[in-house]
DNA sequence: AAGACGAAAGTGGTTGA
DNA sequence: TCAACAACTTTCGTCTT
Protein backbone atom coordinates (compact mmCIF):
# COMPACT_ATOMS: atom_id res chain seq x y z
CA UNK A 1 0.00 0.00 0.00
CA UNK A 2 2.49 2.44 0.84
CA UNK A 3 4.58 4.00 -1.48
CA UNK A 4 7.52 4.94 0.22
CA UNK A 5 10.56 2.45 0.41
CA UNK A 6 13.89 2.88 1.07
CA UNK A 7 15.42 3.07 -2.69
CA UNK A 8 12.86 4.98 -4.34
CA UNK A 9 13.53 6.16 -7.55
CA UNK A 10 13.55 10.02 -6.47
CA UNK A 11 16.93 11.28 -5.97
CA UNK A 12 18.04 11.93 -2.71
CA UNK A 13 22.01 12.66 -2.07
CA UNK A 14 23.35 9.55 0.61
CA UNK A 15 25.08 12.12 2.30
CA UNK A 16 21.87 14.37 2.74
CA UNK A 17 19.71 11.46 4.69
CA UNK A 18 19.66 12.01 8.17
CA UNK A 19 18.29 9.52 10.97
CA UNK A 20 16.33 11.18 13.34
CA UNK A 21 16.15 8.87 16.43
CA UNK A 22 12.99 10.41 17.83
CA UNK A 23 11.02 9.17 14.97
CA UNK A 24 12.80 6.78 14.22
CA UNK A 25 12.84 7.87 10.78
CA UNK A 26 15.57 8.64 8.00
CA UNK A 27 14.91 12.02 6.38
CA UNK A 28 16.22 13.60 3.85
CA UNK A 29 17.81 17.00 4.51
CA UNK A 30 16.98 18.73 1.03
CA UNK A 31 13.77 17.76 0.48
CA UNK A 32 11.83 16.84 3.63
CA UNK A 33 11.21 13.27 2.47
CA UNK A 34 10.81 10.73 4.61
CA UNK A 35 13.31 7.86 3.23
CA UNK A 36 11.98 5.02 5.36
CA UNK A 37 10.02 4.92 8.88
CA UNK A 38 9.72 2.35 11.68
CA UNK A 39 13.05 1.70 12.00
CA UNK A 40 13.63 -0.51 15.37
CA UNK A 41 15.72 1.47 17.61
CA UNK A 42 18.17 -1.88 18.49
CA UNK A 43 19.61 -0.25 21.85
CA UNK A 44 17.90 -0.28 25.42
CA UNK A 45 15.54 2.44 26.31
CA UNK A 46 17.17 3.73 29.22
CA UNK A 47 20.21 5.08 29.92
CA UNK A 48 22.71 3.71 32.78
CA UNK A 49 25.53 5.81 34.20
CA UNK A 50 27.60 3.46 36.12
CA UNK A 51 28.14 0.02 35.33
CA UNK A 52 26.31 -1.39 38.73
CA UNK A 53 23.05 0.21 37.21
CA UNK A 54 23.76 -1.28 34.10
CA UNK A 55 23.89 -4.68 35.84
CA UNK A 56 20.78 -3.98 37.56
CA UNK A 57 18.88 -2.82 34.25
CA UNK A 58 19.91 -5.42 32.23
CA UNK A 59 17.15 -6.70 30.03
CA UNK A 60 14.60 -8.86 31.28
CA UNK A 61 10.74 -9.65 29.60
CA UNK A 62 9.72 -7.31 27.87
CA UNK A 63 10.48 -3.23 27.18
CA UNK A 64 9.61 -0.77 29.71
CA UNK A 65 6.91 1.04 27.62
CA UNK A 66 4.66 -2.26 27.53
CA UNK A 67 1.40 -1.36 28.76
CA UNK A 68 0.45 -2.55 32.60
CA UNK A 69 -3.04 -2.19 33.44
CA UNK A 70 -4.58 -3.35 36.11
CA UNK A 71 -7.75 -4.53 34.54
CA UNK A 72 -9.67 -3.31 37.45
CA UNK A 73 -8.09 -6.13 39.76
CA UNK A 74 -6.19 -3.90 41.83
CA UNK A 75 -6.50 -3.93 45.84
CA UNK A 76 -8.83 -1.55 47.27
CA UNK A 77 -8.25 -0.57 50.84
CA UNK A 78 -11.53 0.21 52.43
CA UNK A 79 -12.14 3.32 54.62
CA UNK A 80 -13.70 1.51 57.53
CA UNK A 81 -11.94 0.79 60.69
CA UNK A 82 -12.98 -2.81 60.51
CA UNK A 83 -11.09 -6.29 59.45
CA UNK A 84 -12.77 -8.66 56.86
CA UNK A 85 -14.72 -9.93 59.83
CA UNK A 86 -16.35 -6.77 60.50
CA UNK A 87 -14.69 -6.37 64.04
CA UNK A 88 -13.52 -2.82 65.02
CA UNK A 89 -9.50 -2.83 64.80
CA UNK A 90 -7.57 -2.36 67.44
CA UNK A 91 -5.15 1.01 67.95
CA UNK A 92 -2.44 -0.03 67.46
CA UNK A 93 -3.49 -2.11 63.70
CA UNK A 94 -5.38 1.02 63.11
CA UNK A 95 -2.50 3.00 62.45
CA UNK A 96 -0.99 0.42 60.12
CA UNK A 97 -4.04 0.42 58.01
CA UNK A 98 -3.82 4.16 57.79
CA UNK A 99 -0.22 3.81 56.55
CA UNK A 100 -1.36 0.95 54.06
CA UNK A 101 -3.89 3.52 52.68
CA UNK A 102 -1.66 6.26 52.40
CA UNK A 103 1.41 4.77 50.65
CA UNK A 104 -1.43 2.54 48.65
CA UNK A 105 -2.95 6.07 47.45
CA UNK A 106 0.48 7.98 46.59
CA UNK A 107 1.35 5.07 44.96
CA UNK A 108 -1.71 5.00 42.13
CA UNK A 109 -1.70 9.07 41.97
CA UNK A 110 1.70 8.50 40.68
CA UNK A 111 0.86 5.59 38.27
CA UNK A 112 -1.95 6.57 37.27
CA UNK A 113 -1.22 9.15 34.42
CA UNK A 114 1.79 6.54 33.05
CA UNK A 115 -1.18 3.29 33.04
CA UNK A 116 -3.57 5.78 31.23
CA UNK A 117 -1.34 7.01 28.96
CA UNK A 118 -0.01 3.49 28.06
CA UNK A 119 -3.45 2.27 27.65
CA UNK A 120 -3.64 5.58 25.51
CA UNK A 121 -1.03 4.05 23.27
CA UNK A 122 -1.37 0.43 22.52
CA UNK A 123 -5.52 1.77 21.97
CA UNK A 124 -3.65 4.77 19.67
CA UNK A 125 -1.55 2.03 17.85
CA UNK A 126 -4.54 -0.51 17.04
CA UNK A 127 -7.00 2.34 15.64
CA UNK A 128 -4.27 4.17 13.63
CA UNK A 129 -3.11 0.66 12.35
CA UNK A 130 -6.42 0.21 11.28
CA UNK A 131 -6.96 3.56 9.56
CA UNK A 132 -3.47 3.09 8.08
CA UNK A 133 -2.58 6.47 9.36
CA UNK A 134 1.86 7.05 8.56
CA UNK A 135 3.49 7.41 11.36
CA UNK A 136 3.66 11.03 11.70
CA UNK A 137 -0.08 10.93 12.19
CA UNK A 138 0.03 8.45 15.28
CA UNK A 139 2.61 10.78 16.35
CA UNK A 140 0.60 13.54 16.80
CA UNK A 141 -2.35 12.06 18.13
CA UNK A 142 0.28 11.48 21.04
CA UNK A 143 1.21 14.04 21.04
CA UNK A 144 -2.11 15.64 21.61
CA UNK A 145 -3.48 13.20 23.67
CA UNK A 146 -0.30 13.38 26.01
CA UNK A 147 -1.26 16.97 26.55
CA UNK A 148 -5.12 16.26 27.25
CA UNK A 149 -3.96 13.80 30.20
CA UNK A 150 -1.80 16.67 31.44
CA UNK A 151 -4.87 18.82 31.23
CA UNK A 152 -7.28 16.21 33.21
CA UNK A 153 -9.09 16.34 30.59
CA UNK A 154 -10.08 12.36 30.33
CA UNK A 155 -10.82 12.56 33.63
CA UNK A 156 -14.79 11.29 33.56
CA UNK A 157 -14.54 10.03 29.97
CA UNK A 158 -13.49 6.79 28.12
CA UNK A 159 -10.11 6.96 27.30
CA UNK A 160 -10.93 5.46 24.11
CA UNK A 161 -12.93 8.38 23.22
CA UNK A 162 -10.41 10.81 23.77
CA UNK A 163 -7.81 8.87 21.99
CA UNK A 164 -10.11 8.90 18.70
CA UNK A 165 -10.60 12.44 19.28
CA UNK A 166 -6.63 13.11 19.16
CA UNK A 167 -6.41 11.15 16.27
CA UNK A 168 -8.99 12.80 14.49
CA UNK A 169 -7.69 16.23 15.45
CA UNK A 170 -4.08 14.83 14.43
CA UNK A 171 -5.82 13.80 10.84
CA UNK A 172 -7.39 17.31 10.60
CA UNK A 173 -3.91 19.22 11.58
CA UNK A 174 -1.94 17.00 8.81
CA UNK A 175 -4.63 17.21 5.98
CA UNK A 176 -4.92 13.30 5.88
CA UNK A 177 -9.08 12.96 4.83
CA UNK A 178 -10.64 10.58 7.66
CA UNK A 179 -14.17 11.03 8.61
CA UNK A 180 -15.54 11.22 12.00
CA UNK A 181 -17.25 8.21 11.11
CA UNK A 182 -14.23 5.92 9.75
CA UNK A 183 -12.21 6.63 13.32
CA UNK A 184 -15.49 6.04 15.64
CA UNK A 185 -16.09 2.94 13.57
CA UNK A 186 -12.91 1.27 15.32
CA UNK A 187 -13.75 2.47 19.08
CA UNK A 188 -16.70 1.51 21.25
CA UNK A 189 -17.44 5.23 21.44
CA UNK A 190 -20.16 6.41 19.39
CA UNK A 191 -19.65 8.88 16.96
CA UNK A 192 -21.20 11.61 19.23
CA UNK A 193 -18.46 11.41 21.60
CA UNK A 194 -16.00 11.26 19.90
CA UNK A 195 -16.86 14.42 18.19
CA UNK A 196 -18.07 16.38 21.59
CA UNK A 197 -13.88 15.10 22.94
CA UNK A 198 -12.99 16.54 19.83
CA UNK A 199 -14.24 19.63 20.24
CA UNK A 200 -13.06 19.52 23.97
CA UNK A 201 -9.53 19.38 22.76
CA UNK A 202 -9.69 22.09 20.48
CA UNK A 203 -10.88 24.36 23.16
CA UNK A 204 -9.12 23.44 26.12
CA UNK A 205 -5.54 22.88 23.89
CA UNK A 206 -6.11 25.80 21.73
CA UNK A 207 -5.56 23.51 19.06
CA UNK A 208 -5.53 25.84 15.83
CA UNK A 209 -6.74 23.17 12.70
CA UNK A 210 -7.26 24.35 9.49
CA UNK A 211 -11.04 24.27 8.12
CA UNK A 212 -11.27 20.66 6.05
CA UNK A 213 -10.90 20.87 2.43
CA UNK A 214 -12.82 18.33 0.24
CA UNK A 215 -9.66 18.64 -2.35
CA UNK A 216 -7.70 16.14 0.74
CA UNK A 217 -10.56 13.63 0.52
CA UNK A 218 -9.93 13.82 -3.53
CA UNK A 219 -6.43 11.55 -3.57
CA UNK A 220 -8.03 9.20 -1.24
CA UNK A 221 -11.58 8.58 -2.68
CA UNK A 222 -9.45 8.63 -5.98
CA UNK A 223 -6.88 6.16 -5.31
CA UNK A 224 -9.16 3.85 -3.20
CA UNK A 225 -11.41 3.57 -6.24
CA UNK A 226 -8.18 3.16 -8.75
CA UNK A 227 -8.62 6.39 -10.67
CA UNK A 228 -5.79 7.91 -13.16
CA UNK A 229 -4.44 11.36 -11.97
CA UNK A 230 -5.99 13.55 -14.37
CA UNK A 231 -9.19 12.45 -13.57
CA UNK A 232 -7.89 13.39 -9.86
CA UNK A 233 -6.47 16.63 -10.95
CA UNK A 234 -9.98 17.58 -13.01
CA UNK A 235 -11.57 17.23 -9.86
CA UNK A 236 -9.43 18.93 -8.04
CA UNK A 237 -9.78 22.05 -10.55
CA UNK A 238 -13.45 21.88 -10.26
CA UNK A 239 -13.40 21.76 -6.22
CA UNK A 240 -10.98 24.75 -6.87
CA UNK A 241 -14.04 26.59 -9.10
CA UNK A 242 -16.63 25.70 -7.07
CA UNK A 243 -14.97 27.31 -3.94
CA UNK A 244 -14.34 30.46 -6.05
CA UNK A 245 -18.19 30.62 -6.58
CA UNK A 246 -18.36 29.88 -2.97
CA UNK A 247 -20.26 26.70 -3.32
CA UNK A 248 -18.48 25.16 -0.80
CA UNK A 249 -19.15 26.61 2.07
CA UNK A 250 -21.10 24.36 4.63
CA UNK A 251 -21.30 21.71 2.65
CA UNK A 252 -19.59 18.12 3.77
CA UNK A 253 -16.10 18.01 1.92
CA UNK A 254 -16.86 14.53 1.50
CA UNK A 255 -19.72 14.97 -0.52
CA UNK A 256 -18.20 17.69 -2.37
CA UNK A 257 -14.95 15.37 -2.86
CA UNK A 258 -16.98 12.69 -4.32
CA UNK A 259 -18.97 14.90 -6.56
CA UNK A 260 -16.25 16.07 -8.11
CA UNK A 261 -14.82 12.78 -8.14
CA UNK A 262 -18.31 11.70 -10.11
CA UNK A 263 -18.20 14.62 -12.30
CA UNK A 264 -14.22 13.84 -13.12
CA UNK A 265 -14.64 10.19 -13.90
CA UNK A 266 -17.32 11.22 -16.64
CA UNK A 267 -15.16 13.80 -18.28
CA UNK A 268 -12.39 11.23 -18.43
CA UNK A 269 -14.19 8.05 -18.91
CA UNK A 270 -13.27 6.60 -16.07
CA UNK A 271 -16.54 5.97 -15.22
CA UNK A 272 -17.73 5.08 -11.91
CA UNK A 273 -21.34 4.59 -10.19
CA UNK A 274 -22.92 7.42 -7.76
CA UNK A 275 -22.85 4.07 -5.42
CA UNK A 276 -19.37 3.22 -5.62
CA UNK A 277 -18.32 6.67 -4.76
CA UNK A 278 -20.55 7.11 -2.16
CA UNK A 279 -19.72 4.51 -0.31
CA UNK A 280 -15.82 4.76 -0.57
CA UNK A 281 -16.49 8.77 0.50
CA UNK A 282 -18.99 7.80 3.22
CA UNK A 283 -21.81 9.72 2.33
CA UNK A 284 -25.13 8.92 0.24
CA UNK A 285 -25.74 8.95 -3.06
CA UNK A 286 -28.79 11.61 -2.70
CA UNK A 287 -25.84 13.97 -1.23
CA UNK A 288 -23.59 13.17 -4.82
CA UNK A 289 -26.13 13.68 -6.76
CA UNK A 290 -27.15 16.67 -5.09
CA UNK A 291 -23.94 18.00 -5.13
CA UNK A 292 -23.04 17.10 -8.52
CA UNK A 293 -26.37 19.21 -9.78
CA UNK A 294 -25.17 22.10 -8.36
CA UNK A 295 -21.64 21.86 -9.62
CA UNK A 296 -22.64 21.14 -13.07
CA UNK A 297 -25.01 23.74 -12.93
CA UNK A 298 -22.90 26.53 -11.49
CA UNK A 299 -19.95 25.95 -13.04
CA UNK A 300 -21.58 25.11 -16.41
CA UNK A 301 -20.13 21.88 -17.16
CA UNK A 302 -20.84 20.30 -19.83
CA UNK A 303 -20.55 16.17 -20.12
CA UNK A 304 -19.45 14.71 -23.19
CA UNK A 305 -22.07 11.82 -23.56
CA UNK A 306 -20.84 8.64 -23.83
C1' DA B 1 -31.30 -5.93 -13.79
C1' DA B 2 -28.67 -2.16 -12.50
C1' DG B 3 -27.98 2.59 -12.42
C1' DA B 4 -29.60 7.34 -12.28
C1' DC B 5 -32.89 10.68 -10.78
C1' DG B 6 -35.91 13.10 -7.67
C1' DA B 7 -39.58 13.65 -4.10
C1' DA B 8 -40.85 13.30 0.63
C1' DA B 9 -40.21 12.44 5.28
C1' DG B 10 -36.90 11.77 9.05
C1' DT B 11 -32.49 12.74 11.71
C1' DG B 12 -28.82 15.16 14.24
C1' DG B 13 -26.46 19.41 14.80
C1' DT B 14 -26.15 24.53 14.79
C1' DT B 15 -27.92 29.08 15.74
C1' DG B 16 -30.31 32.78 17.71
C1' DA B 17 -33.79 34.48 20.85
C1' DT C 1 -33.56 25.96 26.89
C1' DC C 2 -36.28 25.79 22.95
C1' DA C 3 -37.65 26.35 18.20
C1' DA C 4 -36.30 27.26 13.53
C1' DC C 5 -33.27 25.88 10.11
C1' DA C 6 -29.95 23.87 6.76
C1' DA C 7 -27.60 19.81 5.38
C1' DC C 8 -27.70 15.10 5.08
C1' DT C 9 -29.97 10.38 5.21
C1' DT C 10 -33.50 6.97 4.34
C1' DT C 11 -36.86 5.24 1.58
C1' DC C 12 -39.28 4.60 -2.41
C1' DG C 13 -41.20 5.16 -7.09
C1' DT C 14 -40.03 6.08 -11.91
C1' DC C 15 -37.26 6.38 -15.84
C1' DT C 16 -33.05 5.00 -18.60
C1' DT C 17 -29.41 2.06 -20.22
Amino acid sequence: MSEKSPNSSTPCPPDKIIFDAERGEYICTETGEVIEERIIDQGPEWRAFTPEEKEKRSRVGGPLNQTIHDRGLSTLIDWKDKDAMGRTLDPKKRLEVLRWRKWQIRARIQSSIDRNLAQAMNELERIGNLLGLPKAVKDEAALIYRKAVEKGLVRGRSIESVVAASIYAACRRMKIARTLDEISQFTKANRKEVARCYRLLLRELTLDVPVSDPKDYVMRIGSLLGLSGTTMRTAAEILDKAKGLGLTAGKDPAGLAAAAIYIASLINEERRTQKEIAQVAGVTEVTVRNRYKELIQELKIQIPNQ
